[in-house]
DNA sequence: TATTCAATGCAACCCAACTGCAAAGTTTAC
DNA sequence: GTAAACTTTGCAGTTGGGTTGCATTGAATA
């Protein structure tokens, strides 16, 4: 059994050949992934299978998501530790010339003062500027 | 002139009469803004007129918009002093049981390390949970 | 007053997200 | 081992926010 399928039984994920293959496909990107980008790599899969294994690894916290404001929605691997709890939050940076959107794990998040009885519970945080790539 | 009239002046946006009615409507909401709000709180108005003027005072950072991750774009008023750059950037919050999005402009976003190379030029930091009317 | 330009209203279109349903595949019960 | 029950997949279609083209109206300018 290798490491792929490994990850899927962690998370209590019945590891079907489909979704090996969605699991492989994003181990192979630096970048965060979204519906079309998977559509695109595993162009003999159907959209609407696509789009519900999003959804399963989602809810397994396989993956988190991201709104980029690019009004698209971009998925990108969860760290091995993470329960996708507030304290593994971290930043994203979303590119706005390539379009692409990176993970800044190494970035948490401080704790923010907010109103009396407000209580936060998740985040979305997207910063959005030009990457290395752009940035000449 | 009243005060709504001279911000549209000072803004250079020309002060219609439907603008007049869209920027009224802001003022009076506590919390940020989508589109449908607007279609719904001015019925007689059209939606791509609405859109447009939208559009408008984005440009003319009258307002500016906030993807709260629900989906919709919603739009808040910038404060006077606000020019939309990084130094009047703050955090929102998005309330996942009203669905409301306020802003937190007492809260800067501090500076963020970033990779080698890249450029922070925006951001878009939305907190999600719940707000006091909702925690209870 | 005629001309020009900006704003508005209407009717579409686009596309990401999502859903219903039947077929295929897998697991469980006997 | 086979039938029943459940899960996953593929197809086709819907929904809804966002957006656009175009004709009309209205305001500003000559």
């Amino acid at each position: 059994m290798n490491n792929i399928e490994s990850q899927l039984k962690d998370k209590s994920v019945k590891p079907t050949a489909m979704r090996l293959l969605v699991l492989q496909y994003f181990t192979e990107q630096s970048k965060a992934v979204s519906l079309k980008d998977l559509e695109n790599g595993l162009s003999y899969a159907d959209k609407s299978t696509l789009f519900r294994t999003l959804k399963t690894f989602e809810e397994s916290k396989i993956v988190h998501s991201i709104e980029d404001g690019s009004g698209v929605t971009k998925y990108a691997l969860c760290l091995e530790s993470c329960n996708c709890e507030l304290q593994d939050l971290h930043y994203h940076f979303h590119c706005t010339n390539c379009e692409n959107t990176f993970c800044l794990t190494t970035l948490n998040i401080p704790t923010i003062e907010l109103p009396t009885n407000f209580k936060m519970n998740q985040a979305n945080m997207v910063i959005k500027g030009l990457c290395a790539n752009c940035n000449e």
